[in-house]
DNA sequence: CTAATAATTTAGGTTCGCCTAAATCCGCGA
DNA sequence: TCGCGGATTTAGGCGAACCTAAATTATTAG
């Protein structure tokens, strides 16, 4: 009798919905819906609530879950979400500095990888980096306690008014649009100037000192995050 | 009706299983009985025997299986199975060249990955070693096109008389022995002088100029194998 | 040539992660 | 307050990859 371990202690699976649990919450740590969940992951509404359910009943759970309620990170699931999530950017980082990757093919590579990593190659490719704080998307790597800065920027497609900001980060989500953003010398750490706009204008911006006037989709404008520039 | 997927294609399993056969097969390719890849494997005979039915039934097996006669691979299967390999020993040599992982740490490490990298990841970390012909244990690692030259090394165990080698590979499977290696100075490319030694005497060995002599045991002699030294 | 021993396969069962179809629940608009 | 539609859960199943125990087959010593 193989004294029945400790069910879902961790998977890629469980690392996935951990994480996309951790994203969907946002900062405020919202219940997530296991329609998003599906939506997210790609997999049918009823197996999430099917691995929730085991996550929730576990010994020690990592999700606390309520029936029709959605689900929350418990503070174990929360840092183990945190820790792939470190892992996923540290990847990236090193995909994109130490072997040469174009940026769209970083994220593919790393959402597979980072359920594979060692403690020590986690550790090593950090050294070897110097302990990087921002992914190639202008996303904060979390440290290794799990600790990540509350980010104060606001989404392109939120901005109304004209202005001048620094590109934050861009999504890492859609390869072809990164690409195009890339294209266009969209980058985190860019200048950036919005102009007004109303709710039916594209969004019209304008790089560095440029003066040329660049159009954005809905979609590209929804995959960039700015900062304002008063430092 | 989801249109029944070729079955078998590829998994991190079916992998190790190729792998095994391709290393249990030898350079003769002799068939493999399925003990000894239940062995090699660490699962239990059944479970080798319903992976061996399943992989010789798919529509373009990966190894020719016959009932009670062991397995070989097909074409297929060894161009897969040197794939694998391939991606192993890169990841070593990367691992240890360039995140300087202590050798025995290596192979452990690229078990786990060899399965996950993308083509490109086996492509960027060749070029950034300068595509390396041997990892780090002196084993050599096949090229893109599946081709490696026939190893002519021999195990020490199997040297009787007295002669002057060099230590052409240690073997990679047990972490604890190859340590123990490393620290009395054995790795690939050492000069190495053997003595003339009866069954009954344990391996008697002096490394480099030095007059020293090391009494190894027969797991440690088991691990190592030489090349004559006649250039 | 036979019989026992060793190798191998078959039978039956588990867990994981997923799916579809069929309930069921819940909040909101009339 | 009622009931409807969308969200969610339940029920029933599937394929992979394992396992143990019980055949079965091969080999080999006498
Ligand atoms: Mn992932
Ligand atoms: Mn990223
Ligand atoms: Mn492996
Ligand atoms: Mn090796």
């Amino acid at each position: 009798m193989p004294a029945r371990r400790n069910p879902a202690a961790s998977s890629e699976s469980v690392d996935n919905y951990l994480k996309a649990i951790l994203a969907l919450s946002g900062p405020e740590e919202r219940r997530v819906a296991s329609t998003s969940l599906a939506a997210r992951l790609g997999v049918a509404p009823a197996s999430v609530t099917n691995m929730l359910q085991k996550l929730g009943a576990a010994p020690s759970p990592l999700v606390e879950y309520e029936r029709h309620h959605g689900v929350l990170l418990s503070p174990a699931g929360r840092r183990r979400a945190l820790e792939v999530l470190r892992h996923h950017r540290l990847i990236e980082t090193f995909l994109y500095e130490l072997l040469d990757y174009p940026i769209e093919e970083v994220h593919a590579e790393a959402e597979r990888l980072e359920h594979f990593i060692s403690e020590r190659f986690e550790e090593r490719i950090a050294a070897k980096l110097g302990h990087p704080k921002f992914d190639p998307h202008g996303h904060c790597i979390p440290a290794m306690d799990g600790k990540m800065p509350k980010q104060k920027s606001v989404s392109l497609t939120d901005v109304e008014h004209e202005g001048a900001f620094v590109v934050d980060s861009v999504s890492d989500w859609d390869a072809p649009l990164l690409k195009r953003l890339k294209a266009r010398g969209i980058a985190p750490g860019v200048r950036l100037r919005t102009r007004r706009r109303t709710p039916d204008d594209d969004y019209a911006v304008s790089l560095g000192n440029s003066s040329r006037i660049l159009h954005l989709s809905p979609d590209a404008a929804g995959a960039i995050r700015l900062c304002s520039v008063h430092h």
